[in-house]
DNA sequence: AACCTACCCAACCGCTCGCTG
DNA sequence: CCAGCGAGCGGTTGGGTAGGT
């Protein structure tokens, strides 16, 4: 890669003459620049401004999972990958929830990571499990989890910072005062996986935090 | 060396939510 | 209350590349 493609600018437009495809270096630097110059948010003004002929959405996406600072590059390490199991179990397929726990991490990382290292890893220990499963099923009922909903105005749904956060339902969660509530959760939920207190209504489904289903 | 396959990751797309007038 | 709009999210796609044959 030497210097910037300028002609590279000029293709790959979509139909609307937005430009779509691998961003440039030039356009990488206009964009920080930008974001430098008039902080993030407003995504609407942001190729305006950047003089970029890019939609908002690309130039959001590509702050937020490339060139914003912080982000941290390469392997996940032994421990972010276990919380990510844990969270995942916790939260379901709610990436930027646990991106947020995972500093330095974007939910774009997170969820390619999972779909390419982990959806296995933990299909396979499923398989393993429904098969135990199968032989105990006659003297265990199978209580599966249930949604458990959270305020949707949460500072938990807003990326925001946990500490002040209580959770709305769930006595046992808001209860325990703690300021790392979630990892409470997580090991409550590991403790009573099949506690009907903790998952009463035994429907099946992922976590509902709000957004969707 | 050439081809094929699987994998990784950046980027796009469509949808929902929240805010505002 | 409702419509319009911007922001944010998760699912999916596609290009690049490493590894195998």
């Amino acid at each position: 890669m030497g210097g910037f493609d300028v002609e590279a600018l000029s293709l790959m437009e979509g139909s609307s003459g937005v430009r779509k495809g691998a961003w440039s270096q030039l356009e990488d630097k206009l964009l920080r620049d930008c974001v430098h110059l008039y902080g993030e948010g407003k995504w609407h003004l942001v190729p305006q401004r950047a003089g970029l002929n890019r939609c908002r959405k690309s130039c959001r996406l590509r702050w937020l999972n490339y060139l914003k600072p912080n982000i941290k590059r390469g392997d996940f390490s032994e421990d972010e990958v276990d919380l990510m199991i844990r969270l995942h179990k916790l939260l379901g397929n709610r990436w930027s929830l646990i991106a947020g726990r995972l500093p330095g991490r974007t939910s774009n990382d997170v969820k390619n990571f999972w779909n390419t290292n982990l959806r296995r890893k933990v299909l396979s220990h499923n398989k393993e499990n429904v098969k135990e499963s199968e032989t105990t099923r006659k003297t265990h009922q199978v209580i599966k989890p249930v949604p458990r909903v959270l305020p949707k105005a949460s500072s938990l749904l807003q990326g925001k910072s946990m500490s002040s956060f209580k959770v709305g339902v769930g006595e046992a969660v808001s209860s325990s005062g703690s300021e790392n509530w979630w990892e409470t959760l997580l090991d409550e939920k590991e403790e009573n996986i099949n506690n009907s207190t903790c998952f009463p209504g035994g429907k099946v489904g992922a976590i509902e935090l709000g957004r969707r289903t």
